[in-house]
DNA sequence: ATCCGCATGTAAGCAGTTACATGATTCG
DNA sequence: CGAATCATGTAACTGCTTACATGCGGAT
């Protein structure tokens, strides 16, 4: 349900073949996605079939056929639905949690170790996604409006991985000093 | 792997049921997880399989018979390995942030309710993981040091709450000023 | 000569979800 | 009388994952 949103997104800006769609999701660092194209074939053939788009054959010389999709008036309207649904808490899946909960069965060594690897992990995407602002090929360009709000998306990830990057180094610090509180 | 890793390490505690894993897993706020019994119970005659775990079946006068899980000496090995493993990124699953990707197709009301009602939501997730801290049943109590792992790992997501409340609240006020940078 | 990009797809599988089923006991 | 707790489990499904398959053209 969520890939398929955010393929009704991208197809409101133009129309796509789903091999665009792959490239733009997989670039896109809102979408924890593996960026394998099965889904989005799949989706792509599950939307077609609720009339929700529909594409059009358009052959190329020496390279395959590409299926350009396009948005129904059916799928605007889903995705203005979708827009206005009530929003929800995000799903913040962090297994490194799941290790330190149980990290006291390791040495203060392996602890330490643990810690400052995932400090690395985490200053690498911050990296990661503060590069991403300057690059981005694929920005919206509608409206001054439009682009605030992807501005505005890119600063939450940045934002969230500050606060990591700033948990794990606090957390760092008062596991060296020992102040167990 | 992870809800598996989260049963080791449970059990690392003390022997338990499913059921009783069951309960400290969904009261646990660091495991999005929608506490369906099914993946428990699979997820130990798994563990069984592969002999990390093993259990005694307990009567019980009226009651049905508990089947006590404990860890064996190779359910150890695993679990440790498990935590000295390199640390994953945390997997950001923000939904809204596709909601308001596409937001430009709404008016500036619409586009201002969806904010307030995610500031709603993010409120709400921020008493309820602060509110934890005080009640939590199920907490460890081997040491000063597990201790302060666990308030670090509390703190984490009180930190991630609080900085997405944040996000909104300055998204709120850039657009309520339309000030698009 | 080999890998990468273009472009489509299939097969098999895993983790997790909701919902259902049973049956006794206790609490309001 | 109905609901909740205890305690186990099954069935059917969804969303997503890895890996595989094809075939041409251009770059290293």
């Amino acid at each position: 349900m969520d890939l398929q949103a955010a393929i009704l997104g991208f197809l409101s800006w133009k129309p796509l073949s789903g091999y665009d769609l792959k490239k733009m999701l997989s670039r896109s660092d809102i979408f924890y996605w593996s960026g394998n194209n099965n889904q989005v074939y799949k989706s792509l053939l599950e939307l077609q079939k609720e009339g929700l788009v529909t594409h059009q054959l358009q052959q190329q010389e020496s390279l395959p056929a590409k299926k350009i999709y396009s948005l129904t008036q059916k799928g605007t309207a889903e995705l203005v639905q979708h827009l206005k649904a009530d929003p929800l808490a995000p799903e913040l899946r962090k297994n490194f949690l799941i290790q330190l909960a149980w990290a006291d069965i390791l040495t203060d060594e392996e602890v330490m170790n643990l810690l400052e690897e995932y400090e690395n992990v985490i200053s690498d995407q911050l990296r990661l996604s503060q590069g991403q602002a300057i690059s981005s090929a694929n920005k919206p360009d509608r409206s001054a409006r439009e682009l605030f709000l992807w501005k505005r998306i890119h600063a939450n990830l940045v934002d969230a991985y500050q606060t990591e990057l700033e948990w794990v180094r606090e957390t760092i610090h008062a596991f060296r000093e020992k102040n167990y509180e």
